[in-house]
Formats: structure tokens, sequence, C-alpha cells
DNA sequence: CTTTTCATCCCTCAATCAGGTGACACATCA
DNA sequence: TGATGTGTCACCTGATTGAGGGATGAAAAG
């Protein structure tokens, strides 16, 4: 059974080889392929492919809002960004609207073909810079190291977890089937660990460290 | 000049295989090899190699330690991680240490010489499963719905943002310049806004949502 | 067997916060 | 011009929280 494939693409040029690309492949078929994202929703739900290659920069809706209209309703399509942008607000832009790839168009003859083996198998072909940019991306809010834990118990992080979901001691009290001041001292505890002084602090640090 | 390349690796011969597979392909140099990462400082300042392959599972300090002292003093090596775990704790945190790629062992016969090259070009070479945890991870907190923001205006924002960076009401009025009641004011129409009645849910919400 | 750690509970006091109500200036917009 | 939204400020009440204490028992570690 052939790779369904349709093509979000502006320039006919570009679009028409990729079309060509795939079919001398063997084993691809482009099913559609566009120069917009007019009605994207319902294309992508009357084709059901199994990969959207997508530009970014098309007239009218861009590929990042179409991504992210796509997958409002289908979560398992496998979607290539495929474009000329390496700055980073493009890239994360296209990874948090829920791409599973991104290749940049000088790359295509080379790996279009490996990168949809690639997002088919699971993975999640990237350009070596843009795979870099994702990885320093994790990084930066890493300053913090996980295994950083402060030691806290396991009673505290309980505590820690119900009072960052907006528990107050009261509710937290009553979770856990515990007295209130048991809660404060918990509470107490962990603002030492954690050197803070408000549930604020604590929630915010324990959110952003992800200790919860 | 050829790339000089230090490798961790406690298995004896994994540790060789690297080392032949390396010499066989010419213009990689491998000046040092060690079966566990004691002094791992000492012999990183020693050898100034270009790439480290650095495998996580060893005796004594294991990889992902050794990748974080290495980056106290070195942020420009390039640090290859070589593993068999492909669990996500060990690939994050291995990220989050500094690693610049992640490669598993099964693939390592296959990508290394790539990944080498891939590194050194500025790249981050990940197994394709590799890169789509991360892909999923950057895509996590993005799970919410876009286009949330509640409708909060400028100034509400502004103290959301200092009340999530955990500031008391009295602090957010200084720093904005403001008195307290105005900043009362403001967080009671917030809370209204975001549909929570307290300090802790707003910020847990405000988190989460990133509307911070 | 003693010490330490964890989890539990209690008390007090001052500070902070939530919820309510009301007011005023300014800008925009219908 | 009048309605609406925004940003500002004030006062009040009751509840919650933060910061200090101190205390007990069970379990683990030494």
């Amino acid at each position: 059974m052939p790779v369904n494939i349709i093509i979000y693409e502006d320039n006919a040029n570009l679009r028409e080889s990729l079309r060509s690309l795939l079919s001398l492949a063997g084993d691809y078929q482009v099913t559609a392929s566009f120069p917009d994202c007019t009605e994207v929703a319902l294309r992508v739900k009357e084709h059901k492919p199994d990969v959207i290659l997508m530009d970014i920069d098309m007239p009218g809706i861009n590929g990042i809002e179409a991504v992210k209209k796509i997958r409002e309703f289908d979560t398992n399509v496998q979607i290539i960004m495929l474009t000329v942008f390496d700055d980073n607000t493009h890239v994360f832009e296209a990874m948090y609207a829920g791409a599973n790839g991104y290749l940049l168009k000088k790359y295509v003859s080379d790996k279009l073909i490996h990168a949809i083996r690639e997002v088919l198998d699971g993975g999640a072909p990237m350009s070596p810079t843009i795979a870099r940019m994702v990885i320093s991306n994790m990084q930066q809010p890493g300053a913090t190291v996980p295994g950083n834990d402060y030691q806290l118990t396991i009673r505290e992080k309980e505590t820690l977890q119900l009072l960052s979901r907006g528990n107050s001691f009261k509710m937290i009290a009553a979770d856990l089937g515990i007295s209130i001041d048991t809660v404060r001292t918990h509470i107490k505890r962990i603002y030492d660990k954690l050197h803070v002084r408000s549930q604020i602090e604590a929630v915010s640090k324990a959110i952003n460290e992800k200790i919860v």
C-alpha cells in the first residue's frame, strides 16, 4: 500500500518537483497538492493522507496556522514542515503547533524520502541546525538541573503537587486525610527546602522546575 | 587536522570497536578512551578533544553526571551520548545536562561517523525515536488550546506575570508604581476572567496555559 | 539501644489575601 | 452624548497564610 501524501506549497515549480521526486521514488502517492491552505481541514479530512508536506510561507493562512487547524481534529497524520526559514521563531512555532518534522528546503532533494520514512517510523526528522536549536531551547530552562528535587519527602511532594493544582491548605488536608496543621508543617518544610517564602514562589518554582 | 575524540565506555569490546570504526574512517583520531569517569574534568582538560562519545551506564559516575561536570568548564566540546536507553528520563536528563547528540547503540555502526560530522557542523544528531521524544516534550506545554488568553488587559497580564514570579501584592504595587489596592483590583478581575479563586490557581493556570 | 528522619498534631500572632462595594478619570466608540 | 472598558484608588470584613514555637510516635539507620 503506497504512502498517501498531500503537499502544501505555493511555489508551483517546487510543488511539481516534490511531486515528481516522490513519484520517482516509488511507493509514494501524492494524492493532492495545493498552493494555499484554504479549507485545509476539509481537504485533509477528504484525502486522509499519511503524510503532509507543509510549506510555511504561503498566501492566506500560513503553514503554522494550518498545522494548528489540522491538529484540532487529527493528531495522527504526520506533518513535515518544508521551509526556507531556520530562525527559531518559525521553528518553535511549528513544533508547538504540532509538526512532526522540520526540513529546510535546501536539504529537501537529499533528505525528503528519508524524512518521510522517518516520520512514518515514529521519528522526527529535522535538519541538523534545527535539531540543534531544539536542543538548545530545551537546555535554556534546564539551567535548573533536574535531579534537583531538593530532597523533598514523599509526603512533601504530594503536598506540593496538591498546592500547585490550586488547593488551599484545608483542601489538601482533606485530600490527604490529615489535619490542616500537618499540611502547614509540610508546607513550611517545603519552603525551607526550596528556599521560598510563599505559596506562589513555591508553586512557580515547582512548575518551572517540574518537580511536580 | 584530524578530529580529536575521546571515548567513555565501560564495555571493553565496544570501546575497541568504536576506536577501530573511527580509525578506519580516517580523519578521526581517538586520543584516549576510558572505562569510567573518574577524573573526567582533568582528563578532558588534558586531552582537549573536539568530540566526546559518552556512554550513560558506567560504574561510578554515570555519563549524565559526567556531562554536567564537563559543561561546568567547557561549553564548546561536542558531546554525543551513546547508549542503550531510550526512555525519556535518560534522554532528557542528558539533554538538560548539555549533551549535543544522543545516539542509540543499535544505530552506532551506521550513524556514528555521520553523527560526529553533524555535531561538528553545529547539528544535533539524534536517533529518530529520540528526536520524536524531544519534540513531544516541547509540544506538551502547548497542548493548551491557543486563543485562550481570557481577554486579560495589558495591566492585568503584567500583574499576573509579576504574581507568577512569586511577588506579593506589595511588591507588585512597588514594581508597577501603583497602590496596593489597585493591584488587588487587577487581581480580582484576573480571578474573574480566569475563573479561579486564589493566587495559586491563577499562577498555576497562567504557567500551564502559558499566558505569562 | 540510641539517634535521626518522617509524618503527624497543636498553639499564637501578625501579615496577607479574598470578596464585596463604591468612586473617579480617561479614552473609545456607537 | 452616553455607554462601555480600562486603570486607578479606597475601605471593610472575615478567612487564610507565614513564621515562630513545641510535641509525639513509628520506622529506619547507626
